[in-house]
DNA sequence: TTCAATATTAAGAAATTGTGAAGTCATTAG
DNA sequence: CTAATGACTTCACAATTTCTTAATATTGAA
């Protein structure tokens, strides 16, 4: 499932620009880069990506510098900061966190604790609350992750949910092929041509209505009738 | 199934008065009416309600200004505010929110978001009972640190508690692993991905009744069968 | 009518979770 | 100080469910 949030993260060293950007990419996430301070301010306003991560230690402007710089401006107020510090100098941690950063991440990193932490915030700056969706007789839950028609649950496995989710949350519209395969599947993965047909026949199946409408060589829309 | 909260509602048009108030009521809450701003001033300084919804457009003072108003003084410094806006005007509930409301509603009102909100303010404003949860059979008491089923006490080590505790804080709610991960363990510390299994497990096994269902490639919930 | 697109089916691949046993670590009792 | 205990984690493999594929039938737009 494609993350499909940009990344700034900003280092002067190589070696950690090649290697943090590897992981967050191979988690879906879409990472520019900058070589220092300057670069770094100046590629935020032109991406105005949902996080930054920048390093403390940097030639031209240090990443407080370039935090202070960012959260003085409007269109940076809920931009989550990150820093990455070298691990003996925990004064500067603090100092980070003070200056406006939302979390730090210590150096040596670990590719894990990366991931994670970066998963973690992206999730609490995207929380929508868009979690009970009600179409008629058809009710879908995205936080208890079930369905009910008439009030009755049905089960539907990941996919299944995944798939009528996103069909879901636009009535009417038209879904081409591709478009579910990116949403659902993500970019990186592939699957054979059939494979959205045989899900969408099990949800019709186990609904029991026919709230999936396919539009021949376009794609499937939902439909309550 | 009384929650003995007050709401205090307010609306110009009848008909909203009538099918909100209605709903709040089956729910259990005490609903005390205003058909205009300053209605609604007088009502909130008389009943002092610990919620209070607000229809923006309304005549004599609108919701806005009310909330406002309120907002100034002490005793309404944690009252749960909320508006009600008109789907198409999206500055109004950014400009909503700006002015001190908690959370906004869109018309046309779907019920059972009506409810599902406003239960869930007002869990946020009833924090005592944090430390006692009473799920069926089941009490866990974060306090004490401990838990029964069938009034029978049952020793959990840390990690179960704290895993058991986070799921039924939201009974029906899918937790991630991810997620569950974050909040029990943290994010700097990286676990195996068949330890969350096991704790759940040792839980299932305990309490000899299974609480926490699986949803296969999603996360686990809790839920009383 | 034609023919590419979609539906259907069943089977087996792949992914995910459950389980028992064993190992590590810290704390505590003796 | 040492052994014993219990909490926590890991591992290997079993059990299960979900997902994909491939083969065939059916559909519907040009």
């Amino acid at each position: 499932m494609s993350k499909g949030g940009k990344i700034l993260l900003a280092d002067d060293e190589p070696d950690i620009l090649e290697i943090v950007s590897y992981n967050l990419k191979g988690e879906g996430y879409d990472v520019i880069c900058a070589k220092n301070g300057n670069e770094a301010i100046a590629l935020a306003k032109l991406h105005l990506p949902p996080m930054i991560i920048l390093d403390i230690m940097m030639p031209e402007k240090s990443g407080i510098d370039v935090c202070k710089i960012l959260r003085l401006q409007q269109q940076f107020k809920d931009t989550v900061i990150v820093f990455l510090t070298a691990l003996s100098d925990e004064n500067t941690e603090i100092h980070g966190l003070e200056t406006g950063a939302d979390d730090y991440i210590t150096k040596p990193i670990s590719p894990k604790v990366l991931i994670s932490k970066v998963n973690a915030l992206f999730r609490r700056v995207t929380k929508e609350d868009t979690s009970i969706l009600e179409l008629g007789d058809l009710t879908i839950n995205r936080e208890k992750y079930n369905i009910s028609y008439k009030n009755i649950p049905i089960t539907l496995a990941r996919k299944e949910f995944e798939l009528l989710s996103l069909l879901a949350s636009k009535p009417g519209k038209v879904f081409l092929r591709n478009e579910i395969l990116e949403k659902v599947w993500g970019t990186e993965v592939i699957v054979g041509d059939r494979t959205i047909d045989v899900h969408v026949r099990k949800i019709r199946q186990k609904i029991g209505v026919d709230c999936i409408s396919t539009v021949k060589g376009v794609g499937y829309k939902f439909e309550m009738l």
